[in-house]
DNA sequence: AGGCGAATGTAGCAGGTGCTACAAGCACTA
DNA sequence: TAGTGCTTGTAGCACCTGCTACATTCGCCT
């Protein structure tokens, strides 16, 4: 964690920008180094094998993450559930975060595969969502903890159907949902 | 050596069978050859190409997929969309169904990406499986088509957070929904 | 000034990638 | 019987993969 591990972090952010953009399931060492401005050599130098270079991108990724999700906090919190929601949903549209959504359903997939690293990146971001969306729970909310959790799966599911084609069955299923009804 | 002559027809199911025990990321075409007996030459003649073989592949899997989904049909329908949640719920855990499971999200992760082939084979599945869902409804639900979506919604973001590690997160969120009301 | 270890460049290895060229086997038809 | 077109095997190409061997440079401590 001397030299090795400043030069470690000097290489991340190029990483991670190359990650976002091209995504992590064909990212090799020799695009990576490329765009970080080293060689494969280096790469492996630093971290050993390309396996603990994504696990340390992950987490790294995961990190920069939450950093943009608390900077999003509106200082202002929702009036209503429903308003929660759609605050939700659209800063999950909002184009910088577009890169991560696609990122994200891969280590999703990646997690569901059991590749390592990518379950733990993927629980440790969804924790700090969870948090995140504590946060901008109603005040007077009757129960935000168990709310947060219920907003959350809905809205998991409903970034699901809208990348696979079916926001207009997200959105009707919410309108049969018991958030439209306040 | 067998002389039956080999079509895309008989080489797909071969195909599939390697594609979901091996997943559909990194399939290749030497191994899924091997898989099916032939050769990455005869895949190429009969396919064209990969982009096309996976795109053809992916829609016979669909098809399987929602073969099995109609088998899964039981005879007596749910009561209560409580009831009807649970049975979605333990119809996904099924063993036989993991593998689909695991490779729903890499074609979720393909589709985001824009790969081609991964979201039109997506959708046609989310829709086969919002169909046999609406049938699975109770007979006196106000609302059988909406609350197939909402249900859908709601299942689909309890189990991405599942395979995140975060399953105590959507049970307590159900909890925390009007489902458990009723 | 000398030595030492960390950092880095160059070359390369063994294997895998999608895909193609070429030719041979096959069932058929004229 | 010769020809024709579909199917298949064998080699191989050019490139990419993660990773390593070797040699070199660099900054630091004595």
């Amino acid at each position: 964690m001397t030299n090795a591990s400043l030069s470690r972090d000097t290489l991340l952010p190029d990483l991670a920008a190359h990650v976002l953009r091209h995504g992590l399931g064909g990212a090799s060492l020799r695009p990576l180094a490329k765009a970080a401005g080293t060689s494969d050599r280096m790469l492996i130098y630093h971290f050993g094998n390309k396996e603990t270079l994504i696990a340390d991108l992950l987490e790294y990724i995961a990190g920069i993450y939450s950093a943009a999700l608390e900077m999003a906090i509106g200082e202002t919190r929702a009036k209503t559930r429903d308003e929660c929601f759609a605050r939700l949903i659209e800063q999950g549209r909002q184009p910088g975060m577009q890169p991560f959504m696609v990122l994200w359903w891969e280590i999703v997939a990646g997690a569901a595969r059991g590749a390592p690293g990518y379950r733990a990146a993927a629980e440790k971001i969804m924790t700090r969502q969870l948090a995140w969306l504590e946060n901008q729970m109603p005040a007077d909310d009757p129960d935000p903890v168990g709310g947060a959790r219920y907003l959350m799966t809905l809205l998991e599911g409903a970034l699901m159907l809208g990348t696979v084609g079916h926001e207009a069955t997200a959105r009707e299923g919410l309108l049969a949902s018991d958030l439209a009804s306040n």
